[in-house]
DNA sequence: GGTACGGTCTGGTCCGTACCAGTTGGGAGT
DNA sequence: ACTCCCAACTGGTACGGACCAGACCGTACC
C-alpha cells in the first residue's frame, strides 16, 4: 500500500478511521513499546477500536511500508528496527562542484547525431527517426580533470544543441532554453579501473580506480539525458548523511501530496 | 505492502488471485497501453476478472507502490511514466542483500580489543582508556565475497561485544542486547583498486575495483561504530533515484486524450 | 451564449463474514 | 519420559455489500 496517509488537514479535521489507528499504532509503538515488541493482534485490535478488521489491516499496512513494523505470519506483527535511509539530491557537474568550493569546466571532445546502442535509445524512450545527440566530454575542476562523460540526447527534443555552448552546465541549457528543467533522474553506481582510452582522457595512469555513474535523467517525465560517467575515485568522494526518519519528520514529509 | 513480486515459485504454482492480477495488469500496461493511458476501471476488473473489488484494489496497490501506476480519484488509474519516487535507502549489509533477493553470510577474521588510530578514536570520541573493539569481517552474498569490512567500536558502550555471535548483522546486535539502535550515519564514497591483501581477501585479482564506504554510525548521538567497507564494484551496484519529491506538474495543456 | 444542476462515471472507505496458512504449546498415546 | 498430533492462537486472502467523494458531461434553465 503506498504511503497515503494524506489526509489530516491540521485543522483537526477528522481522519479517516485507519488513519487515526494508524496514528495511535504509532504511538503506541513508539512510546509503549520498544523495537521488536509485538502490538497486539488484528482481532485484539478490532476489539478494542471497533472497526473491521480490514480498517485494522490498512492502518496496519501503512505503518508496514513505512518501516515501522514487520508482520510475520503465524506469530504476530511487531515494531521494527529503525532502519537507515537517505536521499542524495540532484545536482549538475556544475552545481557539484561548486558546492565542493571548486572552479568547474569543461572541455567538450565531440557532438555529433549518432544512432545510439539499443538499450540507450530505449531507456531514452526513442522511436521512430533512431538518431539522438552523442555528447563526449571531460569535466574538470580548477582544471584538473574529474570525470569523463558519455551522453546520448535525444534529437526530437533537443532541436539544435550543437549550436549552443557545451561547455558548461547542460541542464542549465535545457531549463532555460528549452524549457525542460531535469527534476529526476535514476542512477547506477559501481566500480571500474581506467583503460588506456579512458586513462589518457583524464590524464590519469592506467587502471585508476573509477566511480562510474549511469544515468538517466527526465524532464516531466520525458527522458531527457543517458549518460555514462566515470570519475576519478582517488579525487572525487561522494558524501551523504543517513538518518532515521523520526516519527515527527515521517508524517510531515508524508503530507506533501497536494500541489 | 513492500514489493514482494518476486514470489513467483519458478514451477509456476499457484499465485495469489491479487498476485495474477497484478502481473496481467502490468503486463496491460506495459504492452498494451502507453504511458499515461487509463486501465480498466476497478468495477470493470472485477467484473472481466470474475474477483472482488477488494482483489482488484489489492491488486493495483502493489503496482501502485511499485511505481507503475498511478490512481486519480475520479477519473482512473493510469499508467505512470517516471520512476522517481524511492530514495535511496540504505540499510545494513544483511538488509541490503535480501533486498536484492541474495543471501547474505558473514566470514568473521579476527575480534580483539586494540588501540585505535587517533583518527579513528576522535571520530567515536574515545578519551581516557583508548582501546576498542576492532573486527574485521568478510562479507559474503551467495556465498561469494563482496566487501570487506573493518570495523572500530567502542569497549565502553559495547561490554562483552566478543562474546556474541558476530557472524550477522551487528546493528540488529546493537538494537536488540544492547538496547542501541543505530539511527544515523555519515557516510563518504570513494573508489580504490585492491591490493594483494584485500584482493586474497576478496577472492579476486589484484587491481579489481572497488567501492570503498567510510562509515560512522551512531545511536542516540553517541558515536558506535567506525567502519572502512571495500566492496567489489564490479559485483556491487548502487542504485538511487533522484528527483524533486513533488513532480506532479504534468498537467500542462498538451495532452491528447483518447476519444 | 453562458451557467447551474444533476446523473453517472471514477476511485476511497468501511463493514462483516468465511476460510486458508504458518506457529505454538499442551494433552493423549506410546 | 518421550513423541506426536491437534486445538487455538497468529496473520493472509477473498468474498459481497454499502456508502462517500471527486470528476465529468449533457441538459434545462437563465
Amino acid at each position: 500500500m503506498p504511503t497515503n496517509r494524506s489526509a489530516r488537514t491540521r485543522t483537526g479535521g477528522p481522519l479517516t478511521k485507519h488513519a487515526q489507528l494508524s496514528d495511535a499504532l504509532a504511538e503506541l509503538a513508539v512510546k509503549e513499546l520498544g523495537p521488536e515488541a509485538a502490538i497486539p493482534s488484528e482481532r485484539e485490535l478490532m476489539a478494542t477500536y471497533g472497526v473491521s478488521r480490514a480498517t485494522v489491516r490498512k492502518a496496519i499496512d501503512v505503518l508496514v511500508s513505512d518501516g515501522l513494523l514487520h508482520r510475520v505470519h503465524g506469530k504476530g506483527t511487531f515494531v521494527a528496527t529503525p532502519r537507515l535511509e537517505s536521499r542524495l539530491h540532484l545536482a549538475s557537474f556544475s552545481q557539484d562542484m561548486r558546492r565542493r568550493g571548486l572552479e568547474p569546466s569543461t572541455r567538450l571532445l565531440s557532438v555529433e547525431l549518432d544512432e545510439p546502442p539499443s538499450e540507450v535509445a530505449r531507456a531514452l524512450g526513442l522511436d521512430g527517426d533512431g538518431t539522438a545527440w552523442r555528447v563526449d566530454r571531460v569535466r574538470l575542476a580548477d582544471g584538473e580533470p574529474i570525470a569523463l562523460e558519455h551522453g546520448w540526447y535525444p534529437r526530437a527534443l533537443l532541436p539544435g544543441l550543437d549550436r549552443h555552448d557545451l561547455g558548461g552546465s547542460l541542464y542549465e541549457l535545457f531549463a532555460d532554453v528549452f524549457d525542460a528543467p531535469i527534476d529526476a533522474a535514476e542512477q547506477t553506481l559501481w566500480g571500474e579501473t581506467a583503460d588506456a582510452a579512458t586513462a589518457r582522457r583524464l590524464d590519469a595512469p592506467v587502471n585508476t580506480p573509477l566511480l562510474v555513474f549511469r544515468r538517466v535523467s527526465s524532464s516531466a517525465g520525458r527522458p531527457l539525458e543517458h549518460v555514462v560517467s566515470r570519475y576519478r575515485g582517488d579525487r572525487y568522494q561522494l558524501h551523504m548523511s543517513l538518518g532515521r526518519d523520526d516519527l515527527d519528520h515521517r508524517r510531515t514529509t508524508s503530507e506533501r501530496k497536494n500541489r
